[in-house]
DNA sequence: CCGTATTAGTTTCCGAGTGGAACTTAAGGG
DNA sequence: CCCTTAAGTTCCACTCGGAAACTAATACGG
């Protein structure tokens, strides 16, 4: 059901950038909006080099000239650039098994219409053709982004295990069906980058991100990029053991991170079979057995920060996801759980819990989007990369 | 002792090299002679940018042009471009407790000459001071990098357990002291990224080291860069849990992967309190007490590199320091853990065991001064960062 | 033995892009 | 009002890197 209508705008295909317009775009995504000196300062660019690309940047209709930011002392004010939101749309597209979820965002990633109806069928082209009729109801998208549960490596979906898809060439399917371009990737991988270019992690050097939900799932940022493994993996630390004499997991071992905090898990242990929200309203109310089993996933979730923190200590942990009544139950037991397994001050450890709402995993798809249009790597275009 | 005389040789000072130059040497350093063409291939650059290039590190000595490669089919044989090793000499010192190693190596970190002696005291001042007089031993050093086991931050020494050292900023001092430049770094990391320049793990994308020893340490390279903690930390996996029944650790808990592997931990669990050797001995003889926590130990250390897969599915493992008759005798074991623990199929696993001697760890040293020598880190010049 | 194909390396030239210096603009303050 | 301050712009010289065209060194086939 479609939330609200297409305000229909901007057909514009997206523009040639060059690598310090592509920069200096960014760094007015990330951080709001800036003048000119300020960019150039961040960008170590001299100020010549922002007038030029910021005027080649407003023509192309990217950013535009918003208000003038007195100073508090003498000079000439500021001129603040924004990003013109409005310029470009882009869908974004999350796939269960059950359900498609999508989200139409501008530029900046801001929600302008969302949309969710169930799979017709997990069979490979009924699920592009569907994503080519959701497509269809929003004219003049710059770019899609579509998300799964799977491993995902250069827009081939090397396997999902809920789909039961095994080497779909999806994003070239998409962007067949559709006629615009389209980038796929690991929804939690696509999540990481959201939070980190749109979210509460914008533009930090390091970032873990935590999701909660069915499952636990783990991104990384290091050195300002996201962290995929040789294979396309994400990174994995969910079984790593908390005791051995824990619950079973799905994988066949016990007492590891991801069996205390699967919500199937969790619920299969509590006599009555409630469901999720339930067995919250249990906790709430004092349930002893409940309280012990959302205790045990706190502690669990508090050794998974502490051990992803001694991994790469990073600037920031982000909690999300929809299992974070979680912690507003057990965040006691989570900062035990930290306690116990972090190596250093657990003060150093800066922990930003983001309870959201699911619609948020459809717009990292459009997030996706975004990067992937800005970036270049939508297009395929071969590009050199410097190392250093 | 000093294990052969310093050759006496190469004077010059580290020339100014544009990106691109230090592009070029870089590549000929780690993947070894190549022609103009393969490097312009490699880099994605034009062919007359690297006649350019070529020509003017020719100039500065940094590259000579070597034997002419035949071609196995028609054609010009290619010219190859050699790293004239002879041109710098480095020092590398690695700073324990007791001693001191120290190992001169040529700009491909081979070593030309090694010296070890015990450290005259754990004060500051005076290490400094026996480093200086160490490096006036050998003159004409182009760079010189210090190690050793604590938290460093720019070439601040934070904190050093074992020395007992806080905020002791090592770099300054010792290159006032000798004048010569020097980096300084947590002995870890540098091997790390020594093996990454000069060792088996060249020029990957990622790559994981493991090192055993009296302890163990783990780095990491993502995305062909040394993953440094926000607080300067290395990577931590090594209190990872195994059993919670194990023995006990350190740092106060019981089995965690360090607990089984620190050499101390090891042979304390053995009645006669034997030596290293000697218990190594007992397992080779059949002794079922010390082939137990030699199995144990193999385990965790399976755990430990299936660990560090799961998180960061690295194109390589590497597995050394001067503990490795350990994997020598617990390989089965090894692989068990791996298997128990890694999440994928354990073939994709490339793990690289290299036993190595300790004048390695001097070695890393070196490396680092080659490294910080080339990236400019050295003399702090200012640089733009791109980011993508 | 000699042309021809093939690939490596060089030279020439040009355009893109960048920053320094100087200038203009828009404020605040005596 | 004029001076100071700082943002933004214009101008210009310089650097760098690639396209095109050229030379060099080999294999191969007649």
């Amino acid at each position: 059901m479609i939330s609200e209508a297409d305000t229909g705008v901007a057909t514009s295909s997206w523009p040639r950038l060059s690598e310090v317009s592509r920069d200096v775009l960014l760094e007015v995504l990330i951080h709001g909006p800036l003048s000119r000196a300020e960019i150039a300062g961040r960008l170590r660019l001299s100020r010549p080099t922002l007038t030029r690309v910021a005027k080649a940047l407003v023509q192309q209709g990217l950013l535009v000239e918003g208000d003038t930011r007195p100073r508090a002392s003498a000079g000439r004010p500021s001129e603040m650039l924004h990003v013109r939101g409005a310029a470009h749309r882009f869908l974004g597209v999350k796939l269960t098994p059950q359900r498609l979820f999508a989200a139409v965002t501008d530029l900046t990633a801001t929600p302008v219409a969302t949309a969710e109806e169930p799979l017709r069928s997990c069979a490979p082209d009924e699920v592009v053709t569907q994503i080519a009729d959701v497509a269809r109801r929003f004219p003049g998208l710059t770019g899609i982004g579509v998300t799964l549960g799977g491993v995902v490596l250069d827009g081939l979906v090397a396997w999902d295990e809920f789909l039961g898809w095994t080497d779909v060439p999806l994003k070239a399917a998409v962007t067949r069906a559709t006629g615009v371009p389209t980038a796929v990737d690991n929804d939690v991988q696509a999540l990481t980058a959201a939070q980190h270019w749109f979210g509460p992690g914008a533009g930090l050097k390091s970032l873990a991100v935590i999701t909660v939900g069915a499952g636990v799932g783990t991104g990384l940022i290091v050195d300002g990029r996201l962290v995929a493994g040789s294979h396309g993996l994400p990174p994995h630390f969910s079984h790593t053991l908390v005791d051995a004499k824990g619950p079973q997991c799905g994988c066949g071992r016990r007492g590891c991170i991801s069996s205390y905090l699967m919500t199937q898990v969790m619920l299969r242990r509590l006599a009555g079979r409630p469901t999720y929200e339930e067995a919250l309203d249990w906790v709430r109310a004092g349930d002893r057995e409940a309280g012990q089993v959302f205790a045990e996933a706190g502690y669990a979730l508090g050794v998974l920060i502490g051990t992803v923190a001694n991994v790469i200590d990073p600037q920031k942990v982000l909690l999300t996801g929809e299992g974070l009544p979680l912690y507003e139950v057990s965040s006691d037991l989570v900062h035990d759980g930290i306690e116990d397994t972090y190596e250093d001050d657990p003060d150093l450890i800066d922990l930003d819990v983001r309870p959201f709402d699911f619609t948020e995993w459809a717009r990292s798809g459009a997030a996706l989007a975004i990067k992937a249009t800005i970036t270049g790597a939508i297009s395929e275009r071969p590009h050199r990369d410097r190392r250093r």
